[in-house]
DNA sequence: TCCGAGGCAGACCGGTCTGTACGCCTCGGT
DNA sequence: ACCGAGGCGTACAGACCGGTCTGCCTCGGA
């Protein structure tokens, strides 16, 4: 029994900070509690070192700008967030490679209805930052392996045009989650019937 | 021959300000090329200001707050992006209102061909803001007009249920749109096929 | 026992933020 | 001829920003 496992996969696995009690791990949990819910501007040094319990040249120390925590901020979310609660969890559900990749949109599900859903860092902080900064192009980046993460599975369900097909589905899992924003709880289920459309186009007919 | 007729439909068409060059007016123009290309919290009042030549005194006695002006930029929005340069242009483009709809995402090829191509400001404000801000409601009221007029065009189609469909079509625009500010510039292609596919399971078999 | 690395607390810096206030000028109506 | 509304410029308040720096304390290894 440990924190946040009331309701499915929890958003900070214990696994990853488990027993580490450094001001580093400190600072970094604080930084994706408080970046993830509110965004980069929204959230100040003072506030990161406060809610840390951290000192001011303790943070400096161990981050040269907090350009860089953000960094290591999306980092950890493409662990915490892409790879564990996402990919990991979908592919548990499913038991072929097309059942996985429409898990995708159950886990969705789950992770709409949670009250304290966030949405798509990646996406926040590129329409915050914008695609010429490089908080931008490095969130450019974690979402192109998002869809690196579909395409693998594409290619395992043996359909055609795997890089196409990824880029198809990542608009439709990026659009359900502004819509999910907007308070559609069903957004998950339009984007997985679209889905489906999807794959059936793809297969090798 | 007026300005930025080079490329496509004008951003701010001559039109809706033409002529007018009270306070009220410079500063709504400013805003609305501000804001949409850099965010609401990228931009304070001193360069609104200054870049539209008015006092600050006469900056608040117009909009009682920095808000207020926001507000006002989104509601131009509305009528500049998603009457004028969207939903009139692909009107103008298709016959019939499938053809229409589906002009939507030629209007959106164009469109995020321009190099001045700044995503959608009801998405960047909303995710910029949270869904629980003044702002962000608003946005996402501006967000269901958009979908209203989706709506009304599959009403004329006689499509099946009409507002689902809207639902659905809408996830589309905005994964299309993320896309698009990731740098795909087909983003337009992939979401237009899907979208015929959409059509296709809503009409009348 | 000592000593240095690392952590905590907080003052401080220059800059920026929204918003207020004050002084001066230029109009247009009476 | 006058007078007030409205516009311009600017100084200023109060808060917050990212980032630097100093001082004190604690703990672990030689």
């Amino acid at each position: 029994m440990t924190v946040n496992d009331a309701e499915g996969p929890p958003l900070l696995p214990a696994t990853a900070m488990a027993g580490r009690d450094e001001p580093v791990d400190r600072i970094l949990a604080t930084a994706y509690e408080l970046f993830s819910r509110r965004g980069i501007r929204g959230v100040g040094v003072n506030e990161l070192i406060s809610s840390s319990g951290v000192s001011k040249a303790t943070f400096y120390r161990h981050f040269p700008s907090k350009d860089a925590l953000v960094l290591a901020f999306l980092e950890l979310r493409d662990q915490v967030w892409t790879v564990d609660l996402i990919v990991a969890e979908a592919s548990r559900r499913g038991n072929t490679p097309e059942e996985r990749l429409l898990a995708v949109f159950d886990v969705f599900g789950d992770w709409f209805q949670r009250e304290d859903f966030e949405a798509c860092s990646f996406i926040n902080v590129l329409l915050e930052m914008g695609a010429g900064h490089p908080l931008g192009k490095a969130s450019i980046d974690y979402l192109s392996r998002i869809r690196g993460h579909i395409q693998a599975l594409a290619e395992e369900a043996g359909l055609d045009r795997p890089e196409e097909f990824a880029r198809s589905w990542h608009i439709l899992m990026k659009g359900s989650i502004i819509s999910a924003t907007e308070g559609d709880a069903l957004a998950s289920k339009r984007a997985q019937q679209m889905a489906r459309w999807l794959i059936e186009h793809h297969r090798g007919l």
